[in-house]
DNA sequence: ACTATCACG
DNA sequence: ACGTACGTGATAGTC
């Protein structure tokens, strides 16, 4: 394989880094953002490319211009601000100290620079990497070179990557036309003039057609758009000239070529302790990962696949020791997972443990393969042991461990991935690699880094070794992560949301997801056979309005359809071209029958794929359909169900909703369902202690028409049943963290008059209003907020210099202690729910949580028993300073007992 | 892999 | 001047 280069475009990189890190300083009062960011971004992406060879390029200090002679078209570039300039030289100082090159030469832009780099580290056959967030750059890209454009997406950074095509897909020109496209058209950020009057669409229309700019000039009389054709011959030594400015230099004299640059030791004490001063944490911790990935001593691990030395290496621990694990569990094949006859209950019925790493401390690590001599049986008997001795098993991801452990409880657990989940719900994974430099400040590198896409049973066979260390540092994190979790949990108080609510539900959630629930298969596929002959007839009739065939799924297809061919007046317009949701036709009925026609389509096409054939693949051998439920997925503690998604069966539609009578009951069953009423306002209530709407709901009476009362001023035996949707409308907005804009959008209303509601809202609701503002506020200062039981939610929107992102961060401010607190109580009930049934000793047993609903297949004779204990639990899950309310029904089938 | 759309609380 | 309701997951089409 060729070696790799990386070059990058340290000016622009700094500057993203500047203008999208909060504002950082060290004790000195020393700005560290831009170096934070920079750091973050270049660490990222090395450990991406891991190239051989790293150069960052700069521009010199004083302005230099590619072309004197042109200067004044290249305008006089706005200073950068202090804060900025600062960190310039400390930037370099820390490059230059983790022995990273770093290039700069009066007289050439960084540009240029990286032009000639790319071209002769492409030449020398290297793979080359160029980072940029500037457009400029793309025109560098060629076979063996691509640009990645960095990011910052929702409050954190992705990058875009191009190579030819992707510069084709977003341009539609190719990366050597992007200076003939800037010639033409000109670029405002960088005073390249371009020619006057030509924009990006004759641009690319005439490049398209001619090529090059000189292609275009040779050909201006030809041009058809006479527009576009008197611009051009008006100026053509603008676009020469533009081309020109635009155009990077790949052949410029540099004293430095692609082979000076490769990485040294990048992590040495210089470096360590410059970053050191500039106090920041999670690059320090990446450091001392970095330098941990050499010295992490695996010297200690015991290696074998002998029941003797399993038991031996067991009977080691001692004391304190926890037992810290790393099951290797064999994945579910991925075609079994798609038809679904195979999926949880493994057809084949051998083992699906295929080895396991523990740790018990720094200096006792084992890896065991199973299989062989030591088979499943041997590890569920001989850690079975230690757990009932008291042993305390440590893992990331417990639940799919307790089917080996059944002995497990709460107090004898814990699990790594979710205090990790509790520490940050807003990060995607929680997994050893992740906790390692997140939390530990070391490195076990990643899975997909060592192994790519190879299954964990490829994977042992294929690189053994490296597996082995993997696996046994997987174990060794957990171990570690342990101790640090325990003491940052109660640090952060959230060691009673661990140990009281989330460790308990897990198991609570094994069983459910182990329970299933049963669907009639037959009558499910009846309807979807039904909805099929329905969306056959509607497919003809659209063609015969449309008067073609097209596809009615594709957006785009659908868009040129109504808004080209038929020219009704399209709505929004989304990024790639017409909008075509439900939102935007439903203005466009009376227009055209057609739009009815599709309308009902979409909703039919989407019962089918979505619920009739989508859940069919779902329904195992014995009938019943297993979710998988997600405890570390939403960013507010709210639960996640995948494979199929349980949690979004339709109800709102009648013709939906008849889905829900294909859940059924086992014989000798009925189903108990309970919903909370109104949980997140009651909650709001009581968060925010306002004295009006505590007393609202302590009367018990209908609250959207309490709302609509006093917010109208309208006597209450007087509410309209509109002034009732508009107060229930505003309800929901406040629980979503208010904006005039959202509640005119749903109500259809303008946004001054949903801005008078929400001030009427606020006057007659004076305790929310301070409430709202105190969690603003306090989020701002903290940069997170809380639920009542301590879960916490970061809210790094809150600290941008983005205006919408700040905004959005205001709304999350406001709703995620409310929704948190929500997912809070309903866990809480889930588990005294499941508690008490197991107590009671019933069969009965709770299957399904739908954010504010549980669903409990109950056994005929203990109806009333679990009636009751689902309306106390549910009730009395915790103490408001208004009543909890939850309604339980019964019947045959989902839908009935909703 | 991303986008648009739509199902739920 | 901008462009937004909060939290999710599945599907189909497009790149």
């Amino acid at each position: 394989m060729s070696d790799k280069i990386m070059l990058i475009d340290g000016n622009s990189i700094v500057n993203r880094a500047f203008y999208g890190v909060p504002d950082l300083t060290n004790r000195d009062g020393l700005h560290t953002n831009a170096i934070y960011g920079f750091l973050n971004i270049f660490l990222k992406l090395l450990e991406e490319e891991t190239p051989k060879y790293v150069l960052v390029a700069f521009d010199e200090k004083a302005p230099t211009f590619r072309h004197e002679m042109y200067s004044e078209y290249k305008g006089t570039r706005k200073g950068m601000p202090d804060e900025l300039a600062e960190q310039m030289p400390v930037l370099k100082e820390v490059l230059t100290a983790m022995q990273i090159s770093i290039y700069s030469q009066a007289g050439i832009e960084a540009d240029d620079i990286l032009g000639t780099m790319s071209a002769e580290g492409k030449k020398a056959g290297m793979e080359v990497t160029i980072v940029s967030g500037d457009r400029d750059l793309l025109q560098l890209v060629e076979d063996g070179v691509m640009v990645r454009q960095p990011k910052t997406k929702g409050g954190k950074t992705v990058t875009l990557d191009y190579d030819k095509s992707a510069v084709i897909r977003d341009f539609h020109v190719t990366p050597s036309q992007i200076v003939d496209l800037k010639g033409l058209m000109g670029d405002s950020s960088d005073n390249i003039p371009g020619v006057p009057g030509v924009g990006e669409k004759t641009a690319i229309r005439l490049l398209d057609i001619y090529g090059t700019v000189e292609g275009v000039l040779k050909h201006a009389g030809e041009i058809e758009n006479t527009r576009a054709r008197n611009n051009i011959q008006a100026h053509p030594e603008m676009a020469t000239l533009s081309k020109k400015l635009a155009t990077i230099r790949r052949d410029c004299k540099l004293e430095i070529r692609p082979t000076d640059c490769e990485i040294g030791d990048m992590w040495n004490d210089e470096a360590y302790s410059r970053i050191e001063k500039l106090e920041i944490k999670s690059i320090l911790a990446r450091f001392e990962a970095g330098v941990g990935s050499d010295t992490e001593s695996y010297e200690h691990l015991v290696v074998s696949d002998s029941v003797r030395e399993f038991r031996e290496f067991l009977d080691t621990l001692t004391g304190d020791d926890v037992l810290a694990v790393h099951p290797v569990l064999r994945e579910k094949g991925a075609a079994a997972d798609k038809t679904g006859q195979l999926t949880l209950f493994s057809a084949d019925g051998g083992s699906r443990m295929v080895a396991i790493a523990i740790a018990a401390s720094d200096k006792k690590m084992g890896f065991f393969f199973v299989g062989d001599d030591i088979q499943e049986i041997d590890v569920i008997g001989l850690i079975g042991d230690r757990i009932r001795a008291g042993r305390k098993l440590v893992a990331n991801d417990l639940k799919p461990l307790l089917e080996y452990f059944p002995d497990l409880t709460p107090e004898l657990s814990f699990d790594t991935n979710l205090a990790a989940y509790l520490c940050r719900p807003i990060d995607k994974s929680f997994a050893e690699e992740d906790i390692a430099p997140a939390y530990l400040g070391m490195s076990i590198g990643s899975y997909a880094q060592e192994f790519g896409k190879k299954s964990v049973t490829v994977a042992m066979e294929e690189d053994r070794d490296e597996f082995v260390r993997y696996m046994a540092g997987c174990a060794l994190v957990n171990a570690r992560a342990y101790t640090f979790f325990t003491k940052e949990l109660k640090k952060k108080k959230s060691d009673k949301l661990f140990y009281e609510i989330e460790m308990p539900l897990v198991f609570v959630l094994a069983d459910m997801e182990r329970y299933g629930i049963r669907i009639e298969r037959e009558e499910l596929r009846a309807y979807g056979e039904r909805l099929g002959r329905r969306i056959d007839e509607l497919e003809q009739e659209i063609y015969s309005n449309a008067g073609e065939e097209f596809n009615i799924n594709s957006p785009k297809q659908l868009g040129v359809i109504l808004f080209e061919k038929k020219r009704l007046p399209y709505g929004k317009k989304t990024k790639t071209g017409y909008s075509t949701s439900a939102e935007v036709l439903e203005k466009l009925r009376l227009e055209d029958p057609i739009i009815e026609l599709i309308l009902e389509y979409r909703q039919l096409t989407k019962l089918k794929s979505t619920y009739a054939d989508g859940l069919d693949a779902f329904i195992d051998e014995d009938g019943r359909i297993r979710t998988t439920f997600h405890q570390n997925i939403t960013a507010t503690g709210r639960l996640s169900s995948t494979d199929p998604n349980l949690q979004n069966i339709p109800i709102r539609m009648e013709l939906g909703r008849e889905i829900r009578k294909v859940f059924v009951p086992e014989d000798g069953f009925t189903f108990l369902d309970a919903d909370y009423s109104q949980i997140e306002l009651r909650v709001l209530a009581h968060l925010s202690g306002d004295e009006r709407l505590i007393e609202a709901y302590r009367q018990d009476a209908d609250i959207h028409r309490i709302t609509a009362s006093q917010v109208f001023h309208t006597p209450f035996e007087e509410v309209t049943p509109l002034q009732r949707r508009n107060a229930k409308a505003v309800n929901f907005g406040i629980v979503y963290g208010i904006s005039g804009f959202g509640l005119s959008r749903d109500l259809d209303i303008t946004q001054k008059q949903a801005k008078q509601y929400i001030e009427d809202y606020f006057a007659t609701y004076p305790g929310v209003k301070k409430f709202m503002d105190t969690l603003v506020e306090s989020g701002k200062k903290k940069g997170y907020v809380t639920s009542m039981f301590g879960r916490i939610r970061p809210i790094p929107e809150l600290a941008s210099k983005n205006f919408m992102q700040r905004q959005f961060g205001e709304r999350v401010a406001m709703n995620s202690p409310i929704q948190g607190t929500a997912a809070d109580i309903i866990k809480i009930a889930m588990i005294r729910v499941w508690e008490r049934l197991k107590r009671e000793g019933c069969r009965s047993r709770l299957i399904l949580q739908i954010h504010d609903e549980l669903l409990i297949e109950t056994a005929l004779d203990e109806v009333d028993q679990v009636s009751r204990i689902l309306s106390e639990e549910m009730t009395g899950a915790c103490e408001l300073a208004v009543p909890l309310i939850a309604d339980v029904g019964q019947g045959e089938n989902w839908g009935e007992a909703h």
